[in-house]
DNA sequence: GCCCATCATCGAAGCGCTTCGACAACGTTT
DNA sequence: AAACGTTGTCGAAGCGCTTCGATGATGGGC
């Protein structure tokens, strides 16, 4: 643990100097920075976290929070925190977790200690309470999801209804009038935000362009696979040729299966879909089409907006919604003829 | 964001009165304190993060070492990374979190920076090279996981050739006489250390108590679930009463479910014991045996120690093991006879 | 009634860094 | 040759806290 008077001593100029060449906030010769580039390499030396903190007005620190309820889903909540750290550590941030039980009294905690830059919050729930902390706080607080009371807020999210519209249009295209959507857990209905605006943005859509669209809910896959079997069993009896799907990868996982068993083969007999997720369907055994969910997108895009706050720049509140993307998989065909 | 200096007016004491009244390091008479905490309530008083680290010698931080691979079990990572946080939280520390790709140089850029009191360390792999690291640091590190050089370094685990002894001896005491151990995916045998220090207790016990053992991996579940169905169906056309399973969720659930589908019932014709697992098997639709993997109790020891090392109180090296506990749920019944 | 503990409190010195203002040393402009 | 901006460097003042040594006030023992 070298300090920086080590440096300054190693490199023959002051303490000042060392830190200007090391931050560039004031012009260094190109001599000199070399002599303290080795010096600094030579020791080992690394700034002091505490006395950054006390002295700059910055930490380097983001607070990450991230409620893990027992019914969440473990893999998609890795994959954000993962993309998330991830993201923030590109621009020399760190990550500091904050569990559920704590949520509220943490992000207090961390905002009046001045702990972190900023305040990341993730899984959101439409009446999140950690709104009303976000907005009583001087701390930037930034969302991934999008809670139903989010003006004045910044809120970063998938576009989710323009996904789900350009999933049906591609249905719709290729010639398909009878559709269904099947989406995640009833509990996933209930306790996130876009699982209904999905839902809606399909039957809509579907509307709109002259078809009939039916929606169910997926059951607990982990422990019952029975329900998605009779669903996609229902659909296909009740003459469905495209299916949205908008769960997590077991759901597509089953649905592909029990295609199968029924004799179905997609895309010739039924063309589908994947709205949303955060997997990767090129890694199932049939490809699938998909409008994704990625979560380095989110996640980059957060931490580039929390250190515009960090900075005092302006940033605009409200939704800053990312653009879908669809990935040709070959899943979607043209509708069998009737 | 109060100052200690504003604290101290409103009380009508000194800075350094305030510090103590707080910290408890000397003692402050009683009604002074009263004082001193109706206006640090009166306030919203929270110590600065950064001027505390510099002039204590303490951050208040852990650094969590998780490398989060793309085949990682999500589930099982998430509990320990919760429960790790959760135990952190309750002894006043916070958790950062580092992630695999930034693994040995975040490691050193915490401990170089002066902004973890320790790092612990998860998902130990059996050549992990986070031990280098760990030994060539100042800054205190624990592992959660054993791994093969461990000579000097700090490991909580659990008992797993405790556990696995129990479970063989239960089914032995039960007059089972062949048994089949089915385990993890091929992966986790290589990327974990456990899962063959639970295949060789097995057997060796096994022996020990005259019985017969055979051993399989589990194929990855999630996306194909043949394979366990398939270890189950030999099993029961050899004549194996008894099954250990050392594996994740899915594969309980799955070997369950061929087991009744061959018309087995648990336990008459068939018993079974979950070893290891960090799952909770009552909420399986047919609770079973365990002897469970708690991350809780994992993570509150190694927290705990962390902490003493913190302290500069010496903690042994080398191994911290948490003994075994067998929970019994009606799943292991006497062996039917032959 | 005096001396010496004991207790409660205070002042001040850092902790290691960032940042502001100052100032040489130099070339440019008049 | 005087006046001026540049450029590169330095000294010193904090940032908000912890902690050490010192000091007054109190009370018990003789």
């Amino acid at each position: 643990m070298a300090k920086i008077d080590e440096v300054a001593r190693a490199a023959g100029v002051s303490i000042s100097t060392v830190s200007y060449a090391l931050s560039g906030k004031r012009p260094v010769s190109a001599e000199t920075r070399r002599r303290i580039q080795a010096a600094v390499h030579e020791l080992g030396y690394s700034p002091n976290a505490g006395a950054r903190m006390l002295a700059g007005s910055q930490t380097n620190i983001f607070a990450l929070s991230e409620p893990l309820r027992a019914d969440s889903h473990a893999p998609s909540h890795m994959a954000f925190m993962h993309a998330m750290t991830v993201a923030a550590r590109r621009k020399e941030y760190d990550m500091l977790l904050l569990t559920d039980e704590d949520a509220s009294a943490g992000m207090k905690r961390v905002a009046a200690s001045g702990l972190v830059d900023a305040i990341l919050v993730l899984d959101v729930a439409p009446d999140d309470p950690r709104v009303e902390i976000a907005r009583a706080s001087a701390t930037p607080t930034l969302f991934v999801g999008i809670p139903n009371d989010h003006a004045d807020l910044v809120c970063v999210d998938l576009d989710f209804e323009s996904a789900a519209v350009a999933a049906v249009d591609r249905l719709a295209d290729a010639g398909h009038r009878e559709i269904g959507l099947i989406g995640g857990s009833r509990r996933a209905y209930e306790k996130s935000n876009f699982p209904p605006r999905v839902r809606t943005a399909v039957t809509e859509r579907a509307t709109e362009r002259g078809m009939n669209a039916r929606a169910v809910a997926s059951g607990e896959v982990v422990t019952d696979r029975s329900h998605v079997r009779r669903s996609v069993r229902e659909f296909v009896a009740a003459g469905v040729t495209g299916i949205v799907l908008h769960a997590p990868e077991e759901v597509l996982q089953v649905a592909l299966v029990e295609l199968a068993a029924l004799g179905k083969s997609v895309p010739h007999d039924v063309s589908i879909v994947s709205v949303g997720s955060s997997f990767d369907t090129d890694a199932l055994p049939t490809p699938v089409d998909s409008i994704p969910l990625v979560p380095q997108s989110s996640c980059e895009l957060v931490v580039d907006l929390a250190i515009e706050l960090i900075a005092g720049r302006p940033v605009a509140s409200g939704l800053h919604l990312i653009p879908p993307a669809y990935l040709e998989r070959g899943s979607v065909a043209a509708a069998p003829p009737a």
